[in-house]
RNA sequence: GCCUGGGUGGCGGAAUGGUUUACGCGAAGGUCUCAAAAACCUUUGAGCGCAAGCUCGUGUGGGUUCGACUCCCACCCCAGGCACCA
C-alpha cells in the first residue's frame, strides 16, 4: 500500500484485531488488572454525538497508555437504554420505545466499533435487558430489607410535560431537567431512597477520593451541611415549644419575631389561638397554589401574615415575640421555622422592614466602641455582642456555644441533601418489584420471583393521571400475594433512570453472571473502578448516587470498599461555535461524515488536540485538516524509510525528550499537548533526514498509537514487524539523554531581553557573568557602567541589574 | 447574591516567577504544473525605521519583585453550577 486511505486500513485493522483477540482481558486470569471505566451513553439519539466520541476517546487514550505500561485493561461499553430520555425519543418518532431503543443501539454499536477502542464487547450490557434490571430490582429490594427505600406521602415536584415525578437533583431552577417545563408541586405517595442518612458520610469520603477538585465541590455544595443548634421557643398560654434550626445561636437574643412555613403542621395545631384564621388561611391556600419558581420569584417582595393571638417567648430575653407566616420559609429545611434576626439576617431584616418590626443589633463589629451604627441593611459577619445581658463583649464565635449551653439547646447539623425520590409514573423502566396485599399490606416480590418483567404494551405514553401507563394493563397489576395467596395488586410505578446507572460498573466484570448480581470473587479483583472519565454534568446526579449504592452494598456485605471510583476526572464540554451542541439549535456534529472524510484516527486525534481534556473546547470543521497532514506526513515518512533504509545515528536527545513529555501529558490528561510534541518531533526528524534513524520512527509510531490506534499499526506491520504495535511497552527515557549539550541564554539588563547566546550546559555563574559582560549588544546598554547586581537562573537566564 | 472555571495574535490554544504567542488553522508570497488541486519552501502580534534596531503588547487599575500571563489587592466581562437552606 503506497497511499494513506484510511477507511481502507482502518477497516482492515479493526478486522485483524478482532480476530485475533487484540484487546480481550482474561477477567479471571489476569494478573495487573486495571478497570479503565467511561460513562456509558443514553442510546436516545438515532447515533452517536460527536460529544459521545470526544468523551470516550480521552477514555481511551488512557486505557491505551496504561495497557502499554502493561497493565490487563478492563475497558467495557454499554447503553444506559432505560429512561425518559430514551422514551421520549420514542414517542417524538411514534415508535415504541423497545423497537426504536434496539435500533439506535444498534447504529451506536456500528460506530462505536469504528473508533479503535478497547472496549470489552463480550461484557457490553444494556440495561433495559430483563437480565440487568432483574438485578436492577433485586438492589431495590435489597435497600427495602434493610429500611432504606420506603413509601410516603410528600410534597414532590411534578413534571406537568413530562407527567411524572422527579427527584430533587432533576429540578433546576424550579425546571424539569429534561424538558424544561416549569414544576408544580403535588402531595402524592412515592419511593424514596434514605440518602441522607450517608450525607455524613458522603461528605466526609470525598477527603479520601482522588476526584477532580470541581467535582468534589459540587457535591459538597449539594450536600450543603450547616452547624448551627436546634432551640425551643415557649408559645405563651400554651404547653406547646416552637423548635428551630439557626446556624447563629449567638443571635438570639435579637430574634424578634418568628416565622413558620405556611404549609407547617404546627399552624393547625395553634388554629385554637389564632384570632385571624380566614386571613391565615387565604395566604396558606395562595402559597399553596405557587410553583416552587413563583415562590422565589414572589420572594423579591417578601410577604406574610401575622398569627394574631399567638405570642412566642424568646427564651433568652424572656421578651415576648410576635409569630408569622410566610413563604420565605421552607418547610422542608430545618424545622420549618425560623427565628427571624432582622439585624442579622437580610431576609429577616427585608421582612421587618416591610412589616415594622423591631430590628435589634446584638452583634457589634467596631467592639469595645459603644455606638454601633443604625443599619440600613443586616450585618451578617462576626463582632462582639451587644444587647446580650450577661454575653455582652462575647466574640460571636464563642457565643453560640454559650448561648445554646444557656437555653437548653442542642447543638446539631442539617443538610440540604433530601431524601433520592426514586419512583416513576412513566413506561420505561424496571417495575418497582412491591407487591400490595389487603390483608398483608406492602410485600415485597420474592427475590426468586425476580425480574418483574416489563409488558410489552400498545399504549406506553404517559397519561398524566398521576399513575404509570402500566396501570391500566390489568394482567400486570393483577396477581396473588406471595405471602397469602390472596389477590393483590402490583405497584405499577417504575424505577428512575439514575438507579439503572447507580450500579452498572459493578455488573459490566461479571456481566454473564447467573446467581446474583456480580461474582463475588470477581468483584473483588476489578473493583473499585481505577479511572473513571465523564462528563461534570453529572456531578450531583449520578456520580453522588453512585456513591451512595456503593456505600449500601458495602454495609449490607456485598462489597469491601465504599467508594465505588478511585480517580474520577471530568472532562470538558465540547461546544460549537462557542454554544453548547444542541439539537433545537442546529449545531450538532454528527461525527460520521468526518470518519468518512478523514478517518477515525484523525477524528480522535483532532479533538482531543482542540485543547486539554478537562476544558475541552470548540469543535471547528477548518482545523481538522492540520491533523489529516499530519498523518499523511507521517505515512509519507514511513514509505520512505522503508525503501531507503535510513543510515543516520539517530535524533538521541530529541527522541528522549519527546518520550519524556509525551509520558507525562497523557498522565496528566493533557493530550493537546501531547499531540503538538509529536508534531515537533516529526518536524525534527523531517529536517534532519540524514541523521535519523529507523528507531526515531518506530518511537514515533508506538508514541502514536493511543491516539491514533490504526495509522501507526499499519506502518508497524510495513516496517516488517509480526506483533501488534499496541503490544510494545512504553518507551522509556534516559534523563540522561534529555539534557541538552547545548542552551540558549537569555542575557536580560534590568529584566529586558537584550540578546541571546548560545553556551554549553552546565554553564557555571561566573562564566556565564563574563561572556554576558563581554558581550558587544550588553557593553553597548552598560555604557562603561558597573552592575549593580547580577542574576543568574541556571540553564536559563542572566539578568544583570544596572 | 454565593460557588467553580476562564479572559493571551485574525482563530483553536502553548507557557503557572525567567525568550509571550510552542503546535495547529487561516492569510500572503514562492517552487512544481499547460493549468488547477495536492505536496513542499518562506513570511505572518502591533507601531516606528532604509537598516542594525527601538518602543508597546497577556480584560482594567494598583502593588510585590532584578524580572509578573504567572503572586497579592480592587474592579470589569464571559461560561457553568447553586440559590429565600435560616
Amino acid at each position: 500500500m503506497e497511499q494513506y486511505i484510511p477507511e481502507k486500513i482502518e477497516k482492515k485493522w479493526r478486522g485483524v484485531w478482532e480476530r485475533k483477540k487484540l484487546w480481550k482481558v482474561d477477567i479471571k486470569k489476569a494478573k495487573r488488572p486495571y478497570y479503565n471505566l467511561m460513562m456509558f451513553p443514553y442510546p436516545s439519539a438515532e447515533g452517536l454525538h460527536v460529544g459521545n466520541v470526544y468523551a470516550f476517546t480521552g477514555s481511551d487514550i488512557h486505557g491505551k497508555f496504561q495497557r502499554m505500561q502493561g497493565f490487563d485493561v478492563f475497558e467495557p461499553m454499554g447503553f444506559d437504554a432505560f429512561g425518559i430520555h430514551s422514551e421520549n425519543f420514542a414517542i417524538k418518532k411514534g415508535v415504541h420505545p423497545k423497537v426504536q431503543t434496539a435500533k439506535n443501539i444498534k447504529h451506536f454499536t456500528e460506530q462505536l466499533k469504528q473508533l479503535g477502542s478497547l472496549f470489552a464487547w463480550d461484557h457490553a450490557l444494556t440495561t433495559s435487558e430483563p437480565e440487568y434490571y432483574k438485578w436492577t430490582q433485586w438492589l431495590f429490594l435489597q435497600l427495602y430489607k434493610a429500611g432504606l427505600a420506603y413509601r410516603a406521602k410528600a410534597p414532590v415536584d411534578w413534571c406537568p410535560s413530562c407527567k411524572t415525578v422527579l427527584a430533587d437533583e432533576q429540578v433546576i431552577n424550579g425546571k424539569c431537567e429534561r424538558c424544561s417545563s416549569e414544576v408544580l408541586q403535588k402531595e402524592t405517595e412515592q419511593w424514596f431512597f434514605k440518602i441522607t442518612k450517608y450525607a455524613d458520610r458522603l461528605l466526609k469520603n470525598l477527603e479520601t477520593i482522588d476526584w477532580s477538585e470541581r467535582t468534589k465541590i459540587a457535591q459538597k455544595n449539594w450536600i450543603g451541611k450547616s452547624e448551627g443548634a436546634q432551640l425551643k421557643f415557649p408559645v405563651k398560654n400554651s404547653n406547646a415549644k416552637i423548635e428551630v434550626f439557626t446556624t447563629r445561636p449567638d443571635t438570639l437574643f435579637g430574634a424578634t419575631y418568628m416565622v413558620l412555613a405556611p404549609e407547617h403542621k404546627f399552624v393547625d395545631e395553634l388554629k385554637a389561638q389564632i384570632v385571624n384564621w380566614g386571613e391565615v388561611q387565604v395566604y396558606r391556600d395562595a402559597a399553596k397554589k405557587k410553583s416552587e419558581l413563583e415562590r422565589a420569584e414572589f420572594a423579591k417582595e417578601k410577604s406574610g401574615v401575622e398569627l394574631k393571638g399567638v405570642r412566642a417567648i424568646n427564651p433568652a430575653s424572656k421578651e415576648e415575640i410576635p409569630v408569622f407566616i410566610a413563604d420565605y420559609v421552607l418547610a422542608s429545611y430545618g424545622t420549618g421555622v425560623i427565628m427571624a434576626v432582622p439585624a442579622h439576617d437580610e431576609r429577616d431584616f427585608e421582612f421587618a422592614k416591610k412589616y415594622g418590626l423591631a430590628i435589634t443589633i446584638v452583634v457589634c463589629p467596631h467592639y469595645p466602641e459603644k455606638t454601633c451604627p443604625i443599619l440600613d441593611k443586616a450585618y451578617v459577619g462576626e463582632g462582639h455582642l451587644v444587647g446580650s445581658g450577661q454575653f455582652d463583649g462575647m466574640s460571636s464565635e464563642k457565643a453560640r456555644q454559650e448561648i445554646t449551653k444557656f437555653v437548653g439547646g442542642e447543638k446539631t447539623e442539617r443538610y440540604h441533601l433530601r431524601d433520592w425520590l426514586i419512583s416513576r409514573q412513566r413506561y420505561w423502566g424496571p417495575p418497582i418489584p412491591i407487591i400490595y396485599c389487603a390483608k398483608c399490606g406492602t410485600v415485597p416480590v420474592p427475590e426468586k420471583d425476580l425480574p418483574v418483567k416489563l409488558p410489552f404494551v400498545k399504549e406506553y405514553r404517559p397519561e398524566g393521571t398521576g399513575k404509570s401507563p402500566l396501570a391500566s394493563v390489568s394482567s400486570f397489576v393483577n396477581t396473588k400475594c406471595p405471602q397469602c395467596k390472596g389477590k393483590a395488586e402490583r405497584e405499577t410505578d417504575v424505577s428512575d433512570t439514575f438507579l439503572d446507572s447507580a450500579w452498572y460498573f459493578f455488573r459490566y466484570p461479571s456481566s454473564d453472571y447467573k446467581k446474583g448480581p456480580f461474582d463475588e470473587g470477581i468483584t473483588k479483583k476489578w473493583l473499585p473502578v481505577d479511572m473513571y472519565i465523564g462528563g461534570q454534568e453529572h456531578a450531583v446526579l449520578h456520580l453522588l448516587y453512585t456513591r451512595f449504592i456503593t456505600m449500601v452494598l458495602h454495609d449490607l456485605g456485598f462489597a469491601d470498599f465504599e467508594e465505588p471510583f478511585k480517580k474520577f476526572r471530568a472532562h470538558g464540554l465540547l461546544t460549537k461555535d462557542g454554544a453548547k451542541m444542541s439539537k433545537s439549535k442546529g449545531n450538532v456534529v454528527n461525527p460520521d461524515e468526518y470518519f468518512v472524510k478523514y478517518g477515525a484516527d484523525t477524528v480522535r486525534m483532532y479533538l482531543m488536540f482542540i485543547g486539554p481534556l478537562a476544558e475541552a473546547g470548540d469543535w471547528s470543521d477548518k482545523g481538522i485538516v492540520g491533523i489529516f497532514r499530519f498523518l499523511n506526513r507521517v505515512w509519507t515518512l514511513a514509505q520512505e524509510m522503508k525503501r531507503e533504509k535510513p543510515k543516520g545515528k539517530g535524533l538521541e536527545t530529541v527522541r528522549h525528550k519527546t518520550i519524556k513529555k509525551v509520558t507525562e501529558d497523557i498522565q496528566n490528561l493533557r493530550y493537546n499537548t501531547a499531540i503538538a510534541v509529536l508534531m515537533e518531533y516529526l518536524n525534527e526528524i523531517l529536517g534532519k533526514k540524514t541523521e535519523a534513524s529507523l528507531e526515531d520512527l518506530e518511537t514515533l509510531l508506538i508514541l502514536l498509537a493511543p491516539f491514533a490506534p490504526h495509522v501507526p499499526e499499519e506502518l508497524w506491520n510495513q516496517l516488517g514487524h509480526k506483533d501488534s504495535v499496541h503490544n510494545q511497552p512504553w518507551p522509556k527515557y534516559d534523563p540522561k539523554l534529555v539534557q541538552e549539550e547545548k542552551i540558549r541564554l537569555v542575557v536580560q539588563i534590568n529584566g529586558k531581553v537584550r540578546d541571546i547566546i548560545e553556551v554549553q550546559a552546565g554553564i557555571s555563574e561566573q562564566e556565564a557573568k563574563e561572556l554576558a559582560l563581554k558581550n558587544e549588544k550588553i557593553q553597548k546598554w552598560l555604557q562603561g557602567k558597573l552592575p549593580k547586581r547580577v542574576i543568574f537562573v541556571p540553564e536559563r537566564l542572566i539578568n544583570i541589574v544596572a
